[in-house]
This record gives structure tokens, sequence and C-alpha cells, in this order.
RNA sequence: AUGGCAGUCUGUUC
């Protein structure tokens, strides 16, 4: 018990999960929230493969116990991590075999998938299917446009006024930095001026582009004006990490 | 003991 809790941290070490892995190896009869958890850590783990091994073991060879959608959102999860279009591939063909497919975060977790390792025509033909209008597989897709560079494609599934539930705070987020990635400021600038909310992870995507791109400045001004909109976004750790940079460019650095 | 119930769940910055 205590290590499955210990498993269900948000960060596992690589000890935890080697150790976690030979206990499980003890287990003589795991029930499936147990294999679920440790497929789960082994997914958020430096190694990722595992999760792969851990099912086959436990799902084909050991018992005829049956997985369920938790499982593969975990696999799924792996796979994207690995970003492996060979290995998704096969996962989905498993999970169409199961018939998980028609789970919508199943379903959103492959679009995810899909998008994440590139292929992006099997991603945007799921979306097509069933999923036009949930927003969290239509940013998943817009991510994986703005991942290679096509933003012309991804501000279209942005802008689409056909659909309902197209936007929310995290799509924003996607949009923007895509424009970040390809060193454009004043499209990321605008798009960030106009969004109905902004969170932690706005403004650090806005002043890790300003840092990345040599506009210190610009980045302690976003620090800046942070502070004063207050609010329910308050800096973390990736806020200071980018602006440590920028920090040491302008001198201001005192430790 | 058996049965049930609960717990694990998809997209963004670092």
């Amino acid at each position: 018990d205590l290590l499955l809790s210990s498993l269900q941290l948000s960060s596992t070490s690589t000890i935890i999960m080697d150790y976690a892995h030979k206990v499980f190896g003890q287990i003589v009869q795991p029930d499936l929230f147990m294999c679920n958890t440790i497929i789960r850590a082994a997914a958020y783990s430096s190694t990722p493969s595992l999760a792969f091994s851990l099912y086959f073991n436990q799902f084909i060879n050991i018992s005829m116990m049956r997985p369920d959608s938790f499982t593969f959102l975990f696999l799924l999860k792996a796979c994207a991590r690995l970003s492996s279009a060979s290995t998704g591939a096969q996962l989905h063909g498993m999970i169409v075999k199961l018939g998980f497919q028609s789970d919508a975060f199943v379903r959103n977790a492959l679009i995810n998938l899909h998008a994440t390792c590139g292929d992006l025509a099997t991603a945007h033909s799921l979306f097509d299917d069933t999923a036009t209008n949930d927003v969290v597989a239509r940013s998943a897709l817009i991510a994986g446009y703005a991942k290679r560079g096509q933003l012309g494609i991804a501000r279209g599934l942005f802008d689409d006024e056909t659909h309902c539930h197209t936007r929310d705070v995290v799509s924003w987020n996607i949009m923007i930095a895509g424009y970040v990635k390809q060193g454009q400021m004043d499209n990321a600038r605008q798009l960030f001026d106009r969004a109905p909310q902004r969170d932690v992870v706005s403004w650090n995507t806005m002043i890790a582009g300003y840092a990345k791109c040599g506009c210190h400045a610009r980045a302690l001004e976003m620090w800046e004006e942070m502070r004063n909109a207050g609010g329910d976004a308050s800096p973390d750790e990736a806020t200071v990490l980018s602006l440590l940079s920028s920090c040491a460019d302008s001198g201001a650095l005192d430790v």
C-alpha cells in the first residue's frame, strides 16, 4: 500500500520505480488497480517503454485479466512520451480491437499521440470523426500542427466558429506557444493581449519566449506586468527559470 | 467467504 501510494505521487524517481518493479514482481495476483498504478508510474518514468513490457506480462502472459480504459490511457501516455509512431499504430490497433476507442478520454489521448508523433493525417481524421466539439481533442491537434510549424492550419482550427467548445485557456496558450516557437513574438503578444483569461502558463510562455529570443528587457517587463496583474497567476518555478537568464543579461542578478 | 462500492484518467509553458 505504501509503495502504491508513493507511485501515485506526481514524480517517481528511478530508484523508487526500480524498487516498485521488483516488489511488483513478487505480488502473486495483482488486481487491475495495482497493474494500472505500476504501468502509470512506468509511463511517466524515464523509461516509458517499461509500461509496455508490464502490460504484456500482466494482461497477456500471466492472466486473462481485462485491461480497462485507464490501462490504455497510461500506455498512450507512455507511447506519446516515446514519440514512436510505429508503437502508436500498434497500440491504436489494440485499442480498436478491444473496443476502447469510443471512450472520449482514450480517443483524445489517441489524437494527442498521433499529433505528437507527427501523424497529423491520422490525428485529424480521428478529430473530424467524432471530436470536433471537444476542446481537448482540438487543442491536442492544434498543438501537433504548431509543433511542426504549420501555424496556418493550427490557427484555422483555433479560429473555427462552426463548432462549440473550441477554446479555453489551454488552447489559447497552445496557440500563443505556437507563435513563440516560431519566434513570432509580435503575433504571440497580440493573441496574449486578446486572451479572455491568462494563467501562469500564459505568462510563462511569453516570458520564456522573450528570453529565448534575447529580448530580456521585454521578459522582465512581462514579469512586472504579471506581478501587477495579480489574481490567480502567481509565478512558479518555470517563471523563475526563464527569468534567470534575463536577469543575468541585465546585470540585475543579485544573489 | 461472497458480493458491492470507492480510489488511478486526455491537450499548453519549464
